[in-house]
DNA sequence: AATTGGCACTCCGGCACCGAGAGTGCGAAT
DNA sequence: ATTCGCACTCTCGGTGCCGGAGTGCCAATT
């Protein structure tokens, strides 16, 4: 009883399932795959896998179907990633260089991507908190009302309306340009979360009511770090969901379900992270995948996502995450692949 | 066979339909609704309405249900609006005022409203073109790379990086803060279309190769009055599709396609908004409808769209639009009031 | 010891059938 | 114009039946 063999068969069992979306039987999968042995010995196999744990029936007596460790054995040991084509590869090149901005390019990707895997695509916005500060800007658009545009070195261009808090002086549009200066020397370049000290070091520098200003601007900033606005991802491709493959009526409504609840997936996604960082050592690519109930929530419990941190050179300083959302019948190679290849290009138009 | 009568008939299996979401027979019809005749009597007048093509059944010997024309006969003239509750406008409010900047408000606007109607809700960004421009800001973020960031006073916030193009030379930040300055002056409050010539007086102003530099920026600017940028929508609720009530796998798959496809909701939103404007004398409110195949697209022949204009003070002004998507069968009353009531509270937002 | 062939057994899925229920249309009566 | 009574139609849920696909196990083979 081959060892080898028996991984043999769960590969084929994943990959012929994944393909029929119908249980495989041990005679279609002899005379699938080129195996060189009878249905009996499969059957023997397909024992010793479902005693492991890694397939199992729907009913008696009919074929078997991967369980989520039968996947995640498959990810894991036995797939080969497929390369994409040569026009795939040209292809999300040029949809990406024509992007003009930051949401523009976000926006393309995630479309690039759920086409790609005819799947749900989501991408998260750079973090701030991970991103440097490129800029700010104070306009003064009103006496009194100050509009502040932060422009982080991944693009993202954040604003806010101060209004000017009382005890400060009329400002003229001198004052502002000043202020601008100085804080654009003392703050530019430094990573957001190092923003704070630097800017109360520039309320040192002016007079106390001015001072006033800026701790209203460390304020803002402040707020702007904030989870919510923090976070933003967006999505594409739902209506993949609504295709044939996944069986309507149970899993659809609380994967859209999830899919809105934000939080969800940025948890989700949150964690990925955080293991990606971890243990960086031993996965020679940066795709990781949560696979079912592993996703550790109960709406996703027959979803599965791939995903990918983007923008950094490693894992450890990435921007932030991209990745799909499927149907754990999917096919992980080809996934896998595409959004390892859609990240590493996002990476290049978010850190140039 | 009074002729008011069928109308209450029509009007009571509409609200019937829309509340059992069953082809109402004339028994229980006159049990539920006090109409004061027999069941043959409704029978009569349902086999005119149904020559008339407001009513048909499924099959013979089923109930009737209402047709897009007996759905457009209802909200027509027959639909009474039903007033919000006092604690549904208090959250509508409430929630709105919290909103920190445009996104932060259209954000919360679709959502409020898919939760508020149970339905899949869309909200356009306010269409540049029919903005003001409210302040220009150039920043210097390298040589020969100045940033580009367009405030509407709608509350948009578009940023382009621009090359400066041969020819012009080295700038500095005073040079920079002197067009600045002049561009502000020569633009600030006039309409995004209005923009170009305006900024053509500039160039004749500065010496001949800065003039290269407002030109590039004229392009700039043209490049943002683009569709694609110009068109920003978003949604939330797609959830409530998988909902009961949708029928499944055939509709639910191309309303997500439509939906994704922003372009076919684009065009929809432009003709309501375009009927609007012509129309504008006949309609007591703001609100428009499109019922089944009204909505001219395949794909949404059993979704109405729920629409209505918002920010300024009529239609002809309105800076863009917001609206639900549901099925035919849906509330109407309840919907369109909902749509309305948003559409005000945005309004106040949008144009401070 | 591993593999194979044979065989009995199980279970799903499709199909036909049936009866109940809901609803209609129509002619005759009020 | 409205109502009553009645025959007719169609859907829907339940039941029973059969074929097919697949398994598990045992005995035979290499």
């Amino acid at each position: 009883m081959s060892e080898d063999r028996r991984l043999d068969v769960l590969r084929a069992i994943v990959s012929d399932y994944v393909s029929t979306r119908e249980p495989v039987g041990s005679r279609t999968l002899v005379e699938r795959h080129a195996l060189g042995v009878s249905p009996a010995t499969i059957r023997n196999d397909m024992a010793a896998l479902e005693e492991a744990g890694y397939i199992t029936q729907p009913h008696t007596s009919a074929g078997r179907i991967p369980t989520d460790s039968g996947y995640r054995l498959f990810v894991d040991h036995l797939a080969t990633l497929k390369p994409l084509t040569q026009p795939e590869r040209r292809a999300i090149e040029s949809f990406l260089a024509e992007s003009v901005d930051l949401d523009d390019a976000v926006n393309r990707t995630v479309r690039m991507l759920s086409q790609l895997t005819q799947q749900v695509a989501v991408v998260q916005y750079p973090s701030l908190r991970r991103s440097g500060l490129r800029h700010v800007e104070l306009v003064l658009v009103a006496p009194g009302r100050v509009l502040v545009v932060l422009i982080s070195d991944t693009g993202r261009v954040e604003q806010r309306m101060l209004d000017v808090p009382a005890g400060v002086p009329e400002l003229d549009e001198s004052t502002v340009a000043d202020l601008r200066g100085r804080i654009n020397v003392a703050a530019a370049g430094l990573r957001m979360p190092a923003l704070r000290p630097a800017l109360e070091a520039v309320a040192q520098d002016v007079t106390p009511d001015l001072a006033l200003l800026v701790h209203a601007l460390v304020d803002v900033v402040a707020d702007t770090l904030t989870v919510e606005v923090e976070d933003r991802i967006v999505m594409a491709g739902t209506a993949h969901l609504a295709r044939a493959g996944y069986d309507f009526s149970r899993t659809i409504s609380p994967v859209l379900e999830a899919i809105e609840e934000q939080v969800v997936l940025m948890r989700l996604l949150a964690e990925m992270a955080a293991e990606q960082e971890a243990g960086g050592v031993g996965r020679e690519h940066d795709v990781s995948v949560r696979i079912g109930t592993e996703t550790r929530y109960a709406g996703l419990s027959e979803t599965s996502v791939v995903a990918s941190p983007y923008g950094g050179a490693s894992a450890q300083d990435a921007v932030a995450f991209l990745g799909v959302l499927g149907p754990t019948r999917m096919d992980y190679p080809t996934t896998m692949t595409a959004v390892r290849a859609v990240a590493r290009y996002l990476s290049r138009v978010v850190t140039p």
